[in-house]
DNA sequence: TCAAAAAAAGAGAGCGCTCTCATTGACAAT
DNA sequence: ATTGTCAATGAGAGCGCTCTCTTTTTTTGA
């Protein structure tokens, strides 16, 4: 099943003489190389180096002649040889738990296509399970990335430790880590959650809820800190909480299977994530007859894409998404050119609510 | 709240004399290299490197003493240095137009975490645009990738000829390519679509139509000439076939709005993909009060994980996701090992549908 | 007119690894 | 004692690039 493929080797026959656009390389990657070019223009590799890079002395006429025969011989530069060299990648590493999570996979494409505009490259690396975690987190840094992208709650201390050693900064995306080296970019859970109390309270609800995921995640915790803060200081009790398992749909669902006897005791609900907020909104329709948001507003947390559909025409508070990328990106290009990047935590303020369809206006 | 964590920088303190834990390594990445360790044990680099690496000729004490004290020295092989001479990289390169998109993601999710299990690494690339994406391959060949998996349909002949020339071999993952060359998995769209019209049939309708994607991507194709097809075969008039202009939800919510006076010719859709299907229904529902199924039965492709969400509960005819991306491991991995992989292209049968609430059963 | 400065090009040493080839013993065969 | 074999190790040449240091060429100023 193996041992015969005649075609291909033919060519090798040809390649013996007149061929210039097979340059030399005897068997390298099978591209040109600089050495290629330098062979072929009768100059040295140095200067054919020289014209590919920038502030170097170098004639405009010399570099013009390099990088116009460069093209016509298809070259392209080696990234292991460079980084080789210069002990820089341009690899970004990201690691994510769950890239299949409407949240995650909204960042996930802004940031790749963002990432290749400013000419670095991303590595996706899943932070699954804390047990492959760490052997993750090894073959991500075998490649020396500028930088690491932390969108998983996950990482040990261990882990944290070594990418401190090799000097790989972590940039920590829309959650806080107790490492006081890592840079962090996030939004303000706490004041957006206030907003939601304002909203629920202003349009007339007085005993309020909290969904929250159930776990020590920091966007949870500010999201919950902020609701209950702002409901306190509005003078009314303080919301119940209801604990989920985590931030998905099937969390939602579990989470209002469990809630039952407590429904009738509340008359709204802000959820720790959108997700949450569908799953549990989904379950309680269609298990109770709960009627949202005639017997209960709810309201999510993100604005995915879904949020928006009429099927589900949720209220939500919005994560500025576009903006935390942003951040991230700046922080990115200034971390891979060795600049000092200060503050290290950004706080993108919130952008407020949408309100749709599953929160009423009592008065 | 961040800056009391005194246990763990003291040892920096003991760092100054008898520490053999740091070698050598001047300027180095930051890291211990194997002529760290062979300084270290006053053993030959060359046999160093072979205590790492198999099928080599080392005794079994040397290999131990070395990768003890390679753990010792908290060694990590340089990925660059390596594949630089190696010429292999152990990189799979992903082209993916729509992260952002349930069944995309979804994939990827399982994939990324696939590959890292056989050792090798992703990497992105946003394939969004016809023109950037041609720098976007760029980008990605530089990298040498052991191959590139392609879910994008944008793939010019000119960046085919580069990755074919390179000897990167080209994965396409639920499409077919022109190229011959191209290594493939699929699945058995027509077929899948033949049980969709079978389902419909059977079950009482008439009159059935098509939602096309309206491109030429593959997927649409065969779905929709498997459904036609069937539906002659059974003696049927012909699927009325409606445009739509994509895959997405909102390409399904326009296709709504352009349909109406299609509507009451019809009895029932299948959807050339889950996210069109429930533009589709959302749309019609709030737009006409269409009545699902009563009115119309509506059928999606893909049986992505909201599909079975109680508020979307949708009839669905299921890709085989996880056998297609077993194939596609089982190539990656063949071809990342130099073996020849026959058939190139593979097609996974069609696991059949979920029945779910928005078909009806006439009959 | 000629030294000094500036510009341009060349030489060559790495970066950290792999891999071929050469060298060294130990031990069995002659 | 001599040769051959084989396991184990060592030496060293790349892989394709960057970057420092020289050397060569051109420009400039008194």
């Amino acid at each position: 099943m193996s041992n015969d493929r005649p075609a291909i080797s033919e060519d090798a026959l040809t390649d013996g003489t007149a061929v210039p656009t097979r340059a030399a390389g005897k068997r390298s990657y099978g591209r040109v190389t600089l050495k290629d070019i330098a062979l072929d223009l009768d100059i040295s590799l140095a200067t054919v180096a020289r014209a590919f890079q920038k502030d170097t002395i170098i004639s405009e006429e010399t570099r013009q002649l390099v990088l116009r025969r460069a093209e016509q011989l298809g070259y392209r530069a080696n990234v292991f040889a460079r980084s080789l060299a210069t002990r820089k990648t341009r690899i970004v590493g990201v690691i994510m738990s769950s890239v299949n999570s409407p949240i995650y996979s909204e960042v996930l494409a802004k940031l790749s296509e963002r990432i290749h505009r400013i000419d670095m490259s991303l590595m996706l690396i899943p932070g699954s399970y804390a047990q492959d975690f760490d052997a993750s987190l090894q073959t991500l840094m075998a490649y020396s990335p500028d930088a690491i992208l932390v969108f998983s709650g996950l990482l040990s201390e261990a882990a944290i430790e070594q990418a401190k050693h090799a000097g790989v900064p972590l940039i920590y995306f829309n959650r806080v880590s107790r490492d006081p080296d890592a840079y962090g970019v996030g939004c303000d859970n706490e004041a957006g959650a206030a907003l939601v109390a304002d909203l629920l309270i202003d349009s007339g609800h007085e005993r309020l809820a909290f969904l929250s995921s159930g776990n020590d995640a920091t966007t949870n915790i500010e999201r919950m800190t902020g609701f209950v803060e702002r409901t306190r200081m509005r003078g009314l009790p303080a919301p119940k909480i209801i604990p989920a398992t985590g931030f998905s749909y099937e969390d939602g669902l579990n989470a209002a299977l469990a809630a039952r006897e407590q429904l009738p005791a509340i008359d709204s609900l802000f959820c720790a994530s959108d997700l949450l907020a569908l799953g549990f909104a989904d379950e309680a329709r269609r298990r109770f007859g709960l009627r949202i948001p005639e017997e209960l507003s709810i309201v999510g947390c993100q604005n995915i894409a879904l949020a928006s559909w009429s099927s589900h025409d949720l209220t939500t508070l919005c994560l500025p998404i576009e903006r935390m990328v942003d951040e991230t990106l700046a922080m990115l290009s200034s971390l891979s050119q060795g600049q000092i990047v200060e503050p290290r935590v950004v706080r993108v303020p919130s952008t407020g609510i949408t309100e749709r369809g599953t929160t009423a206006r009592k008065k």
